[in-house]
DNA sequence: CGGCCAGTTGAGTGTGGTCAATCGTTGTGG
DNA sequence: CCACAACGATTGACCACACTCAACTGGCCG
């Protein structure tokens, strides 16, 4: 049994967005609605940790910024995420809202009243911080990855994952976010971004009908990409 | 308030080593203690998680093997340190041994049933799921930073950093790693480690008596070359 | 129509990877 | 005690990939 079993299908190998343990009944009641535009800050790194947001409709991006003054994009949050889910005092990144925005803000005061009487509901809450983990970890080896196209390889997948999962065209791309949101996500510069998904589709493994549409032609390819 | 608090002291913002909770009185008589040979792994990626170790002696790294065959280190953990704190069913990583190591071995049964009867324990493990979350996001943006020289620096302050806490001498580190370990926690080769460290002497940063041990010379060249 | 911005493309450079030779330490056996 | 092997670390030469700087394109909106 000892280091022969198998990877569990649970745990994810590449770069994932599909980090979501399921809703709990119940829950949607909590909090308020709010619409945040496009390009404006949710809550800043260091803030204290008043709130917990879900994303309602739209996206939304968790930054920091280096002390060079670069930007580091951490994570993105598609409808049904939850952001801001820290423990430890205050926000370790902002967040901002990529496109115009819908958000559920739950103050952690009245989640923690609920969690009391809802275990099923802590029990989400720890499931949601173990799944933040697994996700930042698979980020962690996207970006120790040598190559800017297996880099690029696996964030395409990795949209197309969630799509599917979503129900959506899993070959159908439709990119939210910029190409320098896409290069801070990855550790690269705009111009490799650009220059990388041309040469894809010269190559044929996609199709750029418009700057803000990907479409996967060729996943075997794009796969072998990735993990290289 | 909104956005313009200073970052809080409990987050670090560099690559660090130091993210230990405060032990819990009474959790030492738990489990079985067991000597690990150097270079032996103590659990495998995808292993069913059964055990959690606490490292009494020696150095422990965590690491994944990537599907082109590269390994790359997650975390090393130092004495104090909990290892296999993993509540999704399977170990994410794969740990071995670095030097002969010493760690208790403590069955998840045997600690949830304890940790239905001292809370205090649970919210230790609470915080440990946190600290390590912030462990790793701060490794990405290590792994993000873009030159060799910040990353190794960085890794030299966070070492230091580490020995400071527990007493001992911040300038003198004892490297218990091989330079292929730091290359595949920092996602660089090891010719560029080497380099990068013969270079760090020659403009008087540090001192290389031995290729074990480190000496720091110049914190302040260090820290600015760190976040650049 | 013109301005603006995001994206693309090009040319040149430099950092870090690759391959290979050498050094230094440690440990083993004659 | 020395010879030698084995291994990790260092250094050098070369090269490729991604960054930098810069020009240009295309779409969108006033």
């Amino acid at each position: 049994m000892l280091g022969l079993m198998a990877p569990a299908e649970n745990v994810a190998r590449d770069l994932d967005f599909s980090y979501r343990p399921a809703p709990v009944e119940g829950w949607p009641q909590l909090g308020t609605v709010q619409h945040i535009p496009a390009r404006e800050d949710i809550f800043f790194d260091g803030d204290e940790a008043r709130n917990v947001f879900e994303v309602l409709d739209g996206i939304v991006c968790a930054y920091r910024i280096l002390p060079d003054g670069e930007r580091h994009i951490v994570s993105f949050y598609f409808p049904g995420d939850v952001i801001g889910n820290c423990n430890l005092g205050t926000y370790p990144y902002s967040a901002q809202a990529l496109t115009p925005v819908r958000v559920r803000r739950i103050p952690r005061s009245v989640l923690e009243r609920y969690m009391a009487q809802r275990p099923e509901l802590a029990q989400r809450f720890l499931r949601l911080a173990a799944l933040e983990l697994a996700a930042t970890r698979d980020h962690m080896l996207c970006l120790a990855a040598k190559s800017a196209e297996s880099k690029i390889a696996a964030f395409l997948l990795a949209l197309s994952r969630r799509n599917a999962e979503l129900g959506e065209d899993p070959n159908q791309i439709k990119l939210p976010m910029t190409r320098l949101d896409i290069a801070d996500y990855l550790g690269l510069t705009i111009e490799t971004v650009s220059r990388t998904l041309s040469k894809f589709r010269r190559n044929g493994l996609i199709d750029l009908p418009r700057a803000t549409l990907v479409v996967l032609l060729d996943r075997k390819g794009l796969a072998a990409l990735a993990d290289s």
